[in-house]
DNA sequence: AAAATCACCTGTCCGC
DNA sequence: TGCGGACAGGTGATTT
């Protein structure tokens, strides 16, 4: 489930949990999604995991080194830490053992994730074309960037080239609470409709990072525990519909959002 | 430039 | 209950 809140989460977790611990050992389960050579991913052992950082949906964490373990968690990542003694998950991409008898594992059960080594944040953020991140980003650099955009709106939240972190859930949870229809044209926005926008942005992002991104806790009056084709609006009772943007999934109310 | 489609993988859900 | 197809919270390449 990793759009930014989610990957906020895994930050916070591998910050409670991983940090200033030698590593013993790594096993590499998922040669596809570690991109480092086996020879070069072993510089994790005997370092230890310093600080955790994230931008977008991508996660740093700086090593005792001068280098990062970057982690991208892709559709269906996610993290578990727990005692060495207990069973690893079968999709388990990478294990990193500590000296104190546990194990933190990175499982992407589909191997869309990603893992890799890298010299320097910035860097990599540059050579990847990544936006600044959509919770850092001030309103101003917000306008520009939408005012330089043309076509619907939802692909323009998407972009990871415009801002970082938003993907196929959050983007409709943000155009449901602005208002917008996912279709609506970027060009038709006043200022104060970016502005609206904008906030909205802020205001589900930090709610879902505040409710551990988990919809099951979000308010009744967010579209996400009701995203289902033919649930009830939680604002008019209308219909929920499901329609199709750039091959993804994308639910509306179309009495609540403006075409 | 923007949108659609496919590819990457594999588990789960839905309909017959 | 079983099977096949569609679909899934991401990204990148390719085509229209």
């Amino acid at each position: 489930m990793p759009e930014l809140p989610d990957v906020e989460i895994y930050r916070k977790y591998i910050h409670s949990t991983s940090l200033h611990k030698k590593i013993t050992d790594i096993k590499v389960n998922a040669h596809k999604v570690v991109e480092n050579k086996d020879d070069y991913i072993k510089m994790l052992i005997d370092n230890q995991f310093k600080k955790t950082q994230r931008h977008g949906k991508y996660l740093f964490i700086s090593l005792k080194t001068e280098k990062q373990l970057l982690m991208h968690f892709g559709m269906t990542g996610r993290l578990d830490y727990f005692k060495s003694s207990q069973e690893c998950s079968k999709y388990s991409n990478l294990d990193v053992f500590f000296d104190n008898n546990y194990v933190l594992s990175f499982i992407a059960p589909r191997k869309l994730g990603k893992l890799k080594i890298i010299n320097d944040t910035s860097d990599f953020i540059n050579e990847n074309n990544l936006g600044e991140d959509a919770l850092k980003i001030d309103f101003d650099s917000f306008r520009k960037l939408v005012q330089a955009k043309k076509g619907m709106l939802k692909s323009t939240l998407m972009d990871q080239s415009v801002i970082a972190g938003i993907g196929n859930i959050y983007s409709d949870e943000i155009l449901f609470q602005a208002g917008f229809h996912p279709r609506y044209n970027v060009n038709n926005l006043s200022n104060p409709e970016i502005k609206t926008i904008y906030k909205t942005i802020n205001n589900v992002l930090t709610t879902a990072i505040d409710k551990q991104a988990d919809p099951d806790k979000f308010p009744d009056s967010f579209l996400l525990p009701h995203r289902q084709k033919g649930a009830d609006c939680p604002t008019c009772k209308g219909m929920i519909e499901k329609i199709k943007i750039s091959g993804r999934g994308a639910y509306v109310c179309s009495n609540c959002q403006k075409k």
